[in-house]
DNA sequence: CATGGTTTTGACAATCATTATCAATAACGC
DNA sequence: GCGTTATTGATAATGATTGTCAAAACCATG
């Protein structure tokens, strides 16, 4: 039987909460900072649990690490600098489209897709193009 | 300055010489596999100054794992079964279009993208409308 | 409310990929 | 061939993630 306990409300409150992507370090720090003795092999074993039942995606992020994300709250992707971590909201009705469609063509159902565009933000790009070069 | 040692070129080969995407480890297999003495510190080196220079493309593998490509071979997704696992490439033209035009909108560059689609392939759809329902 | 059967937790060890270290080696210009 | 210096490779170190297992928590029941 699957029980509910107050660490698993909290992990899955911990992510409807947050805006992006988090990895399960970060949701362990960021619970803790605010007065959870959860630990993490616990914040693991719930990411997981949300993971496999559909209430979270997870994807990896260019580090290695695992991120994941509320999967309910409203749909949307990110654009994500890779130098300072800002990360920008975009909409994406295309995609979603087009996700869709190679999905039902292939005879996948029940589509869900992850869509991140990294790079770096107008800022970093400034900055690499005047210390890279020669 | 930039030497050319067999090492080196030896993980080129191998890469060229791949279909797909495969892993640091995997590729230090292989070539110990045919015979090379090459150290797995060297792999991951020449990997990581292949994706450097371009020639190479990198990217997180669902079990977390680096893993690379020679950058020649055509760029496209995955269309990824979430319950048995099958694997279907799929070409992307349109969202590489679209990622590209959101990141110039936002100012970024060097962009690079994320575009995986999950779904039920036809096959684990079948059996699951049969034996989900009460 | 106490009890019991299970699930879950959490501290810690184990694992796995990756990176850093550093002496020995090999490549390249001369 | 020589010397300089980038590169190699064995190994240790790192960092994320998973496994372990006794103790604690959850929930239905008496």
């Amino acid at each position: 039987m699957k029980r509910n306990t107050w660490q698993r409300e909290a992990v899955r409150d911990a992510l409807d909460g947050t805006e992006g992507f988090i990895s399960a370090q970060a949701l362990h720090s960021a619970l803790h900072a605010s007065g959870s003795p959860i630990g993490l092999a616990t914040v693991y074993r719930a990411l997981g649990d949300l993971a496999a039942s559909g209430d979270a995606d997870c994807l990896q992020s260019p580090e290695g690490e695992a991120i994941y994300r509320a999967c309910s709250t409203g749909h949307h992707h990110h654009l994500i600098c890779r130098n300072c971590g800002l990360t920008v909201e975009i909409a994406a009705d295309e995609v979603e489209t087009w996700a869709q469609r190679v999905a039902a063509e292939q005879g996948f159902t029940a589509p869900a897709h992850v869509v991140d565009v990294f790079g770096l933000c107008a800022e970093c790009s400034r900055q690499a193009a005047e210390g890279a070069p020669a």
